[in-house]
DNA sequence: AGGACTACTGTTCGTTTGAACAGTACTTGT
DNA sequence: ACAAGTACTGTTCAAACGAACAGTAGTCCT
C-alpha cells in the first residue's frame, strides 16, 4: 500500500506543501508545470496515488484533492489496564487520547498511565495525575519506572509506578511513601508461578500532568 | 477589523467546514448552492471577507481561497517575570510557548508558570514544574492561587503559588511546607507602600505539566 | 516473450469556475 | 439627504480545469 515510486513521493510532497503554503489543493495543471510535463502526466500520477489509498479524487472537482493518511495531531493515548502479554503501547487498550505532544516529556513519553494510589506521594505524584511513559524494557538504578505487574486473579497486569534498584540479582520495587513496603524480586531464583514473570518493566516516567488543582 | 455580519461569518463557517470535510475549499457556485442564492452574492460575501482580512483570494484560481486568522495551534505561554501592572497574559512576557491544548487543565489554562522553589511540596508541587493557571483576578478559599507579589526592588512582579485563604478582611497566603510562614496581607488597612497593591491574584491553578522524571 | 506498471507527450472536448457588468432593496452612519 | 455598505438577482464571457482517447519508451516480474 505504502509503496510510492520516488515521483510519486515527490508529488504526493509538492501537494502538501502546497497545502500548507495556499490553503488549496494545486490543479493538475499547477502540477504538470512545476514539474515540467504535461497536464495527463500529473492526471496519471493522481490516480497512482489514489490507487494507492494515498489521496482521494472527487471527479469534477477544480482541486478536488484530498490527502488521506493526514498527519496524526500528535497525542498519545492513556493506559488503564493492559492485557497479559499484550505489547504495552497498543492502542486498543486505551481508555483516552489525549492531544498532547509527546516530545513535552523527557524522555518522550509513549503513553499515559493514570495513578491510582498514593503511594508515590513523596515524589509528588498524585492519586489521579497522568504520568508520561517512555515504553523501554530496562531501568537504571533510582528511575521511576513504570512495573508491569500480573495479577494471578483476572489474567490482566496492572502498572504501578515504583522506583527501580537493582542490586545483582535482587530487584526492588519502592514506593515514595513510608506506608507501602518495598517489593523485592530474586531474579536468581525462577518464579514459583511459571506462566508469566512476576513483573517487567513497561517503561520509564518522563514526566506528568495534572488536570486539576489539587484539593 | 473583526466586524462581521452574521451571515458573513456563516459564510466564513461553512468555508472553514468544507476545508476540514473536504480536503479543499469550496467553489462560488458550492458556497451559492449550499445558501440557496446566486453565484454572484457568494463573490460579493468573500470580497467582504478578504475586505475585512478574514481570507484571501487567488484571482483566476479556482477554490482559491485561503483562510487568513488560522486556527492558532492550541498552545500555552510560559510566563516567567511578569512587568509590574502589565496584563499578565501580555504574551511578550513570554519565555516560551508549550503546545499544549489549555483544556486539558481544569479550569481551562491561559497560561503555564514554572515553580521555583519547594514551597508548595506538600501538595506534591515539585521545583521546576509548570503549572497551568487559569487567569482570574479572584479565588475562593482552599484555592490554590498564582499570587502577583510585587517586589521592591527591581520594579517587576514575581508570581508565587499559595494556598487562599480569606477570613473577613485577611487574606493568608499559606505556603505547603511547614519550612515557610503563611503570608498575611490585612485588606482593611491600606499598604504603606502606595506605589503598588501588596499582592493580587494572577489566577487559580487549574493542573500540572512535569516534563521529566523527579530526581 | 508478454503483461503490468511507470512516466511521460499531444490533442480535443465539455464542464466548472471566476470575473465583469448592470440592477434592486434595505440598512447604517454623518 | 446622501454615500457606503449589505445582501442579493440575472446574464454573459473567457479562462481554468478535469476527462478521455491515442500513443511512446522504459522497467520489472515470472
Amino acid at each position: 500500500m505504502a509503496n510510492l515510486t520516488p515521483r510519486q513521493t515527490e508529488i504526493l510532497q509538492f501537494i502538501e506543501q502546497r497545502l500548507r503554503q495556499e490553503g488549496y489543493p494545486p490543479s493538475q495543471r499547477d502540477i504538470a508545470e512545476h514539474f515540467g510535463f504535461a497536464q495527463n502526466a500529473a492526471r496519471d500520477h493522481l490516480q497512482a496515488l489514489a490507487r494507492k489509498g494515498e489521496i482521494e479524487i472527487s471527479p469534477n472537482d477544480a482541486r478536488g484533492i484530498r490527502l488521506l493518511r493526514e498527519q496524526t495531531p500528535p497525542g498519545l493515548p492513556l493506559l488503564g489496564r493492559i492485557a497479559a502479554g499484550a505489547p504495552v503501547t497498543a492502542p486498543s487498550n486505551a481508555e483516552h487520547w489525549l492531544e498532547i505532544d509527546p516530545g513535552l516529556f523527557q524522555p518522550r513519553a509513549d503513553f499515559l498511565h493514570r495513578v491510582d494510589g498514593d503511594s508515590m506521594i513523596d515524589a509528588g505524584i498524585l492519586p489521579g495525575d497522568l504520568v508520561g511513559i517512555h515504553a523501554q524494557s530496562g531501568a537504571e538504578n533510582g528511575q521511576i519506572i513504570a512495573a508491569c505487574l500480573y495479577e494471578p486473579r483476572g489474567g490482566f497486569e496492572r502498572i504501578t509506578l515504583k522506583r527501580y534498584r537493582r542490586k545483582g540479582s535482587v530487584v526492588t520495587l519502592h514506593a515514595e511513601n513510608p506506608r507501602y513496603e518495598p517489593i523485592v524480586i530474586d531474579l536468581s531464583q525462577p518464579a514459583e508461578d511459571q506462566e508469566a514473570a512476576p513483573f517487567r518493566i513497561a517503561g520509564i516516567m518522563g514526566g506528568l500532568l495534572r488536570t486539576g488543582a489539587p484539593r
